[in-house]
DNA sequence: AGCTAATGTCATGTTTTGTAACATGAGTAG
DNA sequence: CTACTCATGTTACAAAACATGACATTAGCT
């Protein structure tokens, strides 16, 4: 379940990727992203760089607007849920002792290495499309 | 379980991305194909866009060249595996088992000694060429 | 009408990818 | 040893994709 989250955040997908996948314009990808709804990595040529978790956000972004909500709602949106994000893993990390924390630190920086051989997933059974997460 | 499926032989990947993933350089990726090991799509500007599977069986080539094998052996498992699948797939439609088409293909397995099941889809089965355009 | 938010479009420059040709190092056969 | 093949590197040039910034348009509001 870790390694899934890993595989999803991971930037691979370039903007014509992700225009195809969530059928929005160039246009748009690059203007949600000024409005800091979405923060794609750069490659080395400058080039955005995008995860599925991107591609999910920009689905989500998209029905949004559909449903009425402009940018600046959306905005407040992701705030709300990231303020709720935190506050659950301070709780959480409260309650584990030192060495516990330790422990996953450490795991978390042994699975940036690198994609393992074919075997695992890619798959994000209910997670593509809507909101969910 | 489908959809896993469906999710990985989407073609999206472009080559810099897959070069990243499998540390392998252009000149490699492009030569494989040559070799017909590998078929990518082309998008319509002809780019060559990779999938999952099209990246587990380029980790695969390169584990097997690391063995010793050489292409035209690769090529040899691969064809190998198809027609086992093949084969499995017409005795499935006779009516018989898994696990009689399993006892019955023993023997063909073992010639074939320390290789994995069948694993990528070669032809955009499922008309995910869409995804392209 | 005037304003604004979201998006389209165009111009220009950089990066990535395509193909093809030639080069090279390791291994093998003669 | 020489010649050959295989897998890969390298280089050169063209086309496609992408970045950025400016200006245009459209729909909804006040």
């Amino acid at each position: 379940m870790r390694e899934k989250e890993l595989r999803r955040s991971m930037s691979v997908l370039p903007i014509g990727t992700v225009m195809k996948l969530t059928d929005l314009s160039a246009r748009q990808i690059r203007y949600y992203e000024q409005q800091d709804l979405i923060k794609p990595l750069r490659n080395e040529g400058n080039r955005r760089m995008y995860s599925l978790n991107d591609v999910d956000r920009l689905l989500e972004i998209k029905d949004y607007l559909a449903d009425g909500l402009n940018i600046s709602g959306i905005k407040e949106v992701y705030k709300k849920q990231s303020q709720l994000e935190d506050e659950r893993k301070r709780n959480m990390k409260k309650g584990l002792t030192d060495s516990d924390v330790r422990k996953i630190l450490q795991d978390e920086f042994l699975n940036i290495g690198g994609l393992k051989p074919p075997s695992s997933t890619f798959d994000d059974p209910n997670n593509f499309s809507k909101f969910n997460n």
